[in-house]
DNA sequence: TAAAATTAAATCGCATACGATTAAAGGAGG
DNA sequence: CCTCCTTTAATCGTATGCGATTTAATTTTA
């Protein structure tokens, strides 16, 4: 029995998570690509779609991200045109986002994304609901304070 | 029935996937910081550990990263000491990539690294293997040319 | 109420990722 | 032998990701 077995990549966890993290980030690219958005900002898209404004805070919150990744990233999406940003008169420290009609109008075009992806992944209904459970039971290990 | 139903975060898959990837690669951090690796040049060094020696090609297709990845970090690790890197005099294109002998003790400053993180990440052995085969699972229907 | 503590975003520096191109070496065919 | 094709790394440019610090606004507290 050899004593470093457990460092073996074939015997890791995180190796093959991390792996489809970016092979299924790798699928998105080129559906992406027509709506000119990369997958991160596809992520913050998909938080206003369904939110329709916050602040770097909160959406920082949901996507497990800082400001240091999200500053530049909705300073890039509003270049585009897709989101709109601003101060909170109420409190100046809050930076307050939210979509312009030009990001609304850019749902339609990505609504078919998820499916046309979910075929190349390619799993069962069953094998989607375990896998989607298990990542929610770890993501709630790890960070006993993210709500879904 | 809404038709954005399908663009909602809860409803992704890729999503959480992708949060458990940065989040477990956190997790990591800490651990990683007292050999001075990145969660990236862990994986190297697990790669080196387990097969000694290789080139940049050889590499790339086990831990599917490119030479425009690999050039940087394997500088970076030789930097360091714990990888040599020379050219093939056989095919002066194949760059030979081999652990030092410092490359090689780090490993047992290593070996207690993925049981320490396992603890944060807690799941029962039933659902570690339930997730490894899910996760390689995807890995092959997204990529037919991936042989583990 | 003025100084101290807290909060929210922005900024900085470094390390990936990766599509695309380039450069250099080796191999194939005329 | 020479040109074309292929292969392997390296390089380039852009976009994250994130620990750490800074800046500015607000709140707390002495």
């Amino acid at each position: 029995m050899d004593k470093y077995e457990c460092l073996k990549l074939k015997n890791q966890l995180c190796f093959p998570i991390y792996l489809c993290s970016k092979e299924i980030i790798r699928k998105y690219t080129p559906f992406l690509k027509k709506l000119d958005l990369t997958y991160t900002q596809y992520i913050v898209m998909m938080y206003f779609w369904e939110y329709n404004e916050s602040n770097v805070k909160e959406l920082g919150n949901k996507l497990m991200l800082d400001s240091n990744t999200l500053t530049p990233l909705l300073k890039k999406l509003e270049d585009k045109g897709y989101i709109e940003r601003k101060r909170s008169s109420l409190d100046e420290r809050n930076l307050i986002v939210k979509l312009t009609s030009k990001g609304e109008k850019l749902r339609d075009d990505a609504v078919d994304i998820p499916s046309s992806v979910g075929k190349c992944i390619n799993l069962c209904s069953e094998d989607f609901v375990a896998l989607y459970s298990l990542m929610y039971k770890i993501l709630g290990n790890i960070r006993e304070d993210y709500n879904e």
